[in-house]
DNA sequence: CTGAAAGCGCTTACAG
DNA sequence: CTGAAAGCGCTTACAG
């Protein structure tokens, strides 16, 4: 049941604690101790299955080896998908993470972000919710390490990774444009989420670059904590209400989903009667029938940028700030299938 | 930066840390602490807003209040919906959950395992992978809490929660030739893990009873180490060399998955050409034209058991053995369309 | 009814 | 080149 400490090996290489630990965290020549003692007490430690005690190296230290991960959801593809390659990365330095996820929901954030304080985390990866803003700012001004993920805060210079969310919906607004789909309309959620205002953004900014303009009925906005059924009601609703509908956006992926249902429940054919695309990929974008368009997030980037720009930080305490900003992917699928016509 | 102490405490409350302890343990009462010197440690304790040291506190009573969670693939839909809800689980009894993945490699699933005891996590949740045998042995050795998920080793008793696979793969060979299939098929994979090894008796087990018997041509076993590509090639190839096919049953999600690939890009139709089942549920088979048929896991009560399985070998420390088995449930598509003809 | 003291296993400033 | 000692923040057996 017990482990070794550092006594057993000092006990039996005949030498203090202190030596061991000078051995074993690699400060032996720095301190200068011989070549001789410095090899009996590694070969003492391998040979008794020496393990430190993370606890007592934690307590004495202040630092866990141990990271705050903190999703919207981390059963939604994306975030379950960055979270599998940040624990993988973070293991790489020796850290484990803590998770949870906030449902976007402030009061959960909020608790989230104690637990983690009082678990002493060295670091945080946090997709904030909307009015994290003051813990955040307490946070920073704690100095703790941290980064922003798949959003940020506009009043609050943090470090940050996430997508180019404006250039994606630009892109794919651009697209559909291109192709000659005359009546386009966006469907997004009500919350004030930074990412879903830029992405909005991004197709606004491209229709009126081509357009005259956008028609404020041509765009809807769900509520995050309606219903799965109240959702594809709404949509449904919507797509009946415009007359010569032929494209439809959706935000992100889960309201793709939506979309997809609504369109079915209505008896229309995607990429023959509507066509089709929605922020983030999944795997049922690629494999349903026609293939559905999406703007692709490059998923393993944002979680190797994340660890890096958390590494970093935690090895330098620089007071310099990371914000990195990924390309998002068009990536072409049959949802949109009519050949190019009229040019924008 | 520094937190306030039981110290901090004892000092402004003019007692001695040994009674703030006490107090802030909920020992009062047992060590006859008077109600005034309580009721003052406890609202100086909220005042100063008091976080007791986990770290100290672990190093003194060798508890961390974290427990481990080993998956075969956090990024996949039904471990990534279970570690959703473990979490969300351990929370309520006040523990935080360290994950990682296992790619279902025996290296991969020792080192997570030497690390989670090093970092002396208090319990184990463990999807195993094969050959890990030894390992789990030594854990339950070393009488550490520990419940398996998902599968089990079959000569070490331990607790553990999963799904009737057998009834679950049984139920779903004998619904395909109750709608009068005749020619059926089955894809799983060529690993030995139990679960899977269940399904297929399970499959097996309903042909048998029904028919005079499974040709071993009907049965396809895929490398789990293939890649997306040369399985789906595979499945293509098996489809093609079976004559009058008509119905086919996938062991596991990501095979279906493959398996509707496969299908798409032979030009056949799914519910018209060919009945198509898989286990597991995922987005993909309620989305999907047809509705795929799958054989669907109670995903939440699995969390909930594990969870409560594990608090009860946390709390108690018994030496009872739980293994809960829960049931499967058939969830009919579209994808099994033919109308109930021969009786089996 | 309450407190002094030891100890969990480390690290590190200090001393020689 | 090496060690004695203090201290991180708790808990708990012991004493009064």
């Amino acid at each position: 049941m017990k482990g070794v400490s550092i006594k057993d090996i000092a006990k039996q290489a005949g030498v203090s604690p202190t030596t061991v630990s000078f051995v074993l965290n690699g400060k032996a020549k720095e301190k200068r101790i011989s070549d001789q003692v410095s090899k009996k007490i590694l070969k003492l430690a391998t040979k008794l299955k020496y393990k430190p005690n993370q606890l007592a190296r934690g307590l004495r230290t202040g630092k866990t080896k141990t990271i705050g991960l903190i999703v919207e959801d981390i059963a939604n593809h994306f975030f379950a998908n960055v979270a599998k390659i940040v624990e993988e990365e973070a293991d790489k330095f020796g850290y484990k993470v803590l998770y949870g996820s906030t449902e976007d929901n402030l009061q959960k954030a909020k608790g989230l972000l104690e637990v983690l304080e009082y678990r002493q985390v060295d670091g945080y990866i946090i997709t904030p919710t909307v009015n994290l803003d003051k813990d955040i700012e307490a946070l920073k001004h704690a100095r703790k390490p941290m980064v922003l993920l798949d959003r940020y805060l506009p009043h609050i210079p943090t470090n940050y990774v996430m997508v180019n969310n404006f250039q994606g919906a630009y892109d794919a607004a651009e697209y559909l444009m291109q192709l000659g789909y005359e009546k386009i309309a966006v469907v997004t959620i009500t919350s004030e989420q930074i990412q879903m205002k830029e992405r909005l953004d991004g197709f606004l900014a491209a229709m009126k670059a081509h357009r005259s303009g956008f028609p404020r009925k041509m765009l809807k906005k769900l509520a995050f904590t309606a219903t799965r059924e109240e959702n594809i009601e709404e949509i449904k609703t919507f797509i009946k209400s415009i007359p010569n509908l032929d494209a439809i956006f959706f935000t992100t992926n889960y309201l793709g989903i939506y979309g997809i249902e609504a369109v079915k429940d209505l008896g229309l054919q995607i990429g023959e009667d509507i066509a089709f695309i929605s922020f983030d990929d999944h795997d049922l974008f690629r494999l349903y029938s026609p293939g559905i368009t999406c703007v692709s997030q490059p998923i393993g980037d944002i979680a190797r940028s994340v660890i890096q720009v958390l590494m970093n930080e935690l090895n330098n305490n620089t007071n310099q700030i990371n914000q990195v900003v990924l390309p998002a992917t068009l990536v072409k699928r049959g949802s949109c299938s009519k050949k190019a016509a009229s040019k924008i």
